[in-house]
RNA sequence: UGGGGUGUCGCCAAGUGGUAAGGCAGCGGGUUUUGAUCCCGCCAUGCGCAGGUUCGAAUCCUGCCACCCCAGCCA
C-alpha cells in the first residue's frame, strides 16, 4: 500500500477505482504523454453540486498525473443552449479553483470535422439517411424485450444517401424530414445500437455558429469524436452512459481516426434534502418556486456560493465522498461538516442578535464602555475589535427563559449570565406585555466581572452573546433548514419540492463593526457562519448553522 | 420475461484469499468566557441470501434475492 494511499484513508478519502486504473495505464504503458480529461457540459442550466464532484475528479486526477484537462461545451443541440449558461459554467468552474488555461473548447469547434467522419461512414456503407418520421422510427425501434426491425429506408445506396445527406446539410429539408442514423443492428439487446440516429436537422440558430449548420450531430456521434480529437486519455462520465459505450467504442473503431480514448463510468452524487435533476432545478427556476438559479435554496454552485459556501469546502466535500460505481445517497451532513471546518478556521467572529429581546442595565450611567474582542481567537493576526457596552442591549430571545429546561444555563429570572466579552448581568425583573409576552429584561451589571480582569469572583453557569442597542445595525437574516431544503418525500409534487417554511428570514442587529468590515462571511457566535448578501449589504444568509450538543429536555 | 450495472455499520467508503481502514452521523467523557472549536473513548464475531472450494473466503465457484439504468430526432 502506497503511503498516499495510507495518509488519504485517515481523513476519509481513499483511492478509488478511477485512480487505480490510470496507475495501471500508466504502468503499463497504455498512456504516452500525461493524462488528458475533460469536463463537457451541455450548456443548458446551471452547475450543480454533482457537476462539481465530476469537475473535481477530472481537475484534479489530471492534476495528480501531470497532465490537464478541458472545458468542452457539448453544444450540440441549439433548442435547449444558450451563451448565458456557457458564462454561467465558466464563471462557476473559475471559482470552484480550476483552470483550464486555453483548453477551452466546444463541440460546435468541430462540426466541419464531424460531418466529414460523418460523410465518411456514409461511404463506408455504415450509416444511412432514414425518412421515417419520429414516429415510425420510435415504433420500428422495438422494446426491451422484442428486437426492432429495419427501415425501409435502410438499403438506400451510398450515393443516394450522400446526395440526400449534402443536400440535408444545404438546409434543403425541413426538420424532421430526414436524419442520418449508424447502421448497426436493429436486433441488438442494447437499444442504443438499434441504429442510433448521428445526425438531425435543425433550423434553429445556434448561439455560437449562428445559421452556418441546419443540421446538428447527436452526444453519441459527437462526444468520443470531440475526446478522440483532442487526445483524452480517460473519458470519465456517469453511470447511465454505461449502455453508450460499444457505441462510443463503434463509432471510433468504424472512422479513420488515430486514438480511442476509453469511457470509464462512475455514479453521479445523490445528496439528502435536496434534487440534483437538471429537469426538477430548471423547473424551480421557470415556475418561479425559487429566485433563480442561484438562489440559495439551490444545490447549483450559483447558489451555495451565494449562501456562503466555499470553494475549498466543496472540494473537500467532493474528496472525501469517493469515486465508486454504487448507487449513492450522501447525507448533506458531510457537506456541512467540510462547511464548518473551514469556516471554523477561516471566519472572523462577531455577535450578532437574530431574535432580539430588550435588555436594560439599570446601574448602568455611563455613556458607553469600550470592549475589546478578537476577531478570532485562534488567529491573533486579525486582531481585535471594538464592541461597545451601554444601558441598552440586545439579546437573543431563547437566551432567557423563565420556564427554563432541565441543564438550561443561560439567564433566568434572578439568575446570573456572562454577557461575552462584557460584564456578567443578573436578571432582577422581567417586562411583559398585555398579552404575557416578555419585551424587556431589567437587569444589573457587576462592574468588577469586566471580561479578562474579572475579579468579582462570581462563576455564572452561561455565557450568551449580545449587541449595544444604541449602536446596533438592524440587518435581515435568512435562516434555512439545512442546506438546501425540505423536500417532499417522493419528489413526485413540485409544489411541495420546497417547503417554504424552511426559509425563515428575521430582523436582528449586527455589531457595527460587523458590518462595515469588508469580510462578507461570519460566524454569528453561538448563532453559525453567516454570508452577507453580494447585492444587499443588510441581508445575511445563514451559510451553516453551528454545531448544537445542547438537547433540551434530555436528562 | 431483453441488455447493462450495483450490493461491506444509519450515510459515504477502504479492502483484490491470511482473519473487517477511515470519514460523517450517533453515544460517553475532558478542556473551554461561543452548549462552538479542540482532545479522549465507544460504535460491523460481520461483508445481500444460500450452498460449495480452501488450513483459511468480503475476496474464488454455483444458485438465488434486491435495487439502479436503457425503448429522445436530450446530454
Amino acid at each position: 500500500m502506497s503511503s498516499v494511499k495510507q495518509e488519504a484513508a485517515k481523513d476519509g478519502a481513499g483511492t478509488d477505482f478511477i485512480r487505480q486504473r490510470i496507475r495501471r495505464d500508466l504502468d503499463e504503458g497504455r498512456v504516452s504523454g500525461g493524462v488528458v480529461t475533460r469536463f463537457p457540459p451541455a450548456p443548458n442550466g446551471f452547475l450543480h453540486i454533482g457537476h462539481a464532484k465530476s469537475i473535481c475528479l477530472n481537475f484534479c486526477v489530471a492534476e495528480e498525473f501531470g497532465g490537464h484537462t478541458y472545458l468542452r461545451f457539448d453544444d450540440t443541440n441549439p433548442l435547449k443552449e444558450s451563451e448565458e449558461y456557457v458564462e454561467a459554467i465558466k464563471r462557476d468552474v473559475a471559482w470552484l479553483g480550476f483552470e483550464w488555461e486555453d483548453r477551452l473548447t466546444f463541440a460546435s469547434d468541430y462540426f466541419e470535422q464531424l460531418y466529414k467522419f460523418a460523410v465518411e461512414l456514409i461511404e463506408k456503407g455504415k450509416a444511412y439517411v432514414d425518412s421515417q418520421d419520429g414516429e415510425a422510427i420510435r415504433a420500428s425501434r422495438g422494446t426491451l424485450t422484442e428486437p426492432g426491425t429495419d427501415s425501409p429506408y435502410r438499403e438506400r445506396s451510398v450515393e443516394e444517401n450522400l446526395d440526400l445527406f449534402t443536400r440535408m446539410r444545404a438546409g434543403e429539408f425541413a426538420d424532421g424530414e430526414h436524419v442520418l442514423r449508424a447502421k448497426i443492428d436493429m436486433a441488438s439487446p442494447n437499444l442504443n445500437l438499434r441504429d442510433p440516429v448521428l445526425y438531425r436537422i435543425r433550423h434553429t440558430p445556434h448561439q455560437r455558429t449562428g445559421d452556418e449548420w441546419v443540421i446538428y450531430p447527436m452526444y453519441d456521434f459527437t462526444h468520443c469524436i470531440c475526446d478522440a480529437l483532442e487526445g483524452i486519455t480517460h473519458s470519465l462520465c456517469t453511470l447511465e452512459f454505461e449502455d453508450h459505450r460499444p457505441l462510443y467504442d463503434w463509432v471510433l473503431d468504424n472512422i479513420n481516426i488515430n486514438f480511442h480514448p476509453p469511457q470509464i463510468e462512475f455514479s453521479r452524487l445523490g445528496l439528502t434534502h435536496t434534487v440534483m435533476s437538471k429537469r426538477l432545478l430548471n423547473q424551480l427556476v421557470t415556475d418561479e418556486v425559487v429566485d433563480g438559479w442561484a438562489d440559495p435554496r439551490m444545490p447549483t454552485i450559483a447558489g451555495l456560493r451565494r449562501r456562503g459556501v466555499t470553494a475549498a469546502a466543496i472540494q473537500e466535500f467532493c474528496r472525501r465522498i469517493g469515486v465508486t460505481k454504487q448507487d449513492n445517497m450522501v447525507e448533506v451532513e458531510l457537506l456541512e461538516f467540510c462547511v464548518r471546518q473551514d469556516l471554523e478556521a477561516s471566519a472572523p467572529r462577531a455577535m450578532a442578535v437574530l431574535e432580539p429581546l430588550k435588555v436594560t442595565i439599570t446601574n448602568y450611567d455611563g455613556d458607553g464602555e469600550i470592549m475589546l474582542a478578537p476577531w478570532h481567537q485562534k488567529r491573533p493576526e486579525l486582531g481585535e475589535r471594538e464592541k461597545r457596552f451601554s444601558g441598552n442591549l440586545w439579546i437573543e430571545r431563547d437566551d432567557f427563559s423563565d420556564d427554563p429546561p432541565p441543564k438550561y444555563k443561560r439567564l433566568v429570572p434572578g439568575g446570573l449570565v456572562r454577557l461575552r466579552h462584557g460584564f456578567i448581568i443578573q436578571c432582577d425583573e422581567v417586562i411583559r406585555d398585555e398579552a404575557g409576552e416578555v419585551v424587556e429584561l431589567m437587569c444589573s451589571y457587576f462592574p468588577d466581572s469586566r471580561s479578562g480582569s474579572d475579579t468579582s469572583g462570581l462563576k455564572p453557569k452561561g455565557v450568551i452573546h449580545w449587541v449595544d442597542a444604541e449602536t446596533a445595525v438592524p440587518i435581515r437574516v435568512r435562516r434555512y433548514d439545512h442546506l438546501f431544503t425540505d423536500l417532499a418525500p417522493d419528489l413526485s409534487d413540485l409544489d411541495a419540492a420546497l417547503n417554504p417554511a424552511s426559509l425563515v428570514e428575521t430582523a436582528g442587529y449586527l455589531e457595527p463593526v460587523a458590518a462595515e468590515q469588508e469580510a462578507d462571511r461570519f460566524q454569528f457566535e453561538r448563532q453559525g457562519y453567516f454570508c452577507r448578501d453580494e447585492a444587499d449589504p443588510a441581508l445575511y444568509h445563514r451559510t451553516v448553522s453551528l454545531r448544537d450538543s445542547y438537547k433540551p429536555g434530555q436528562s
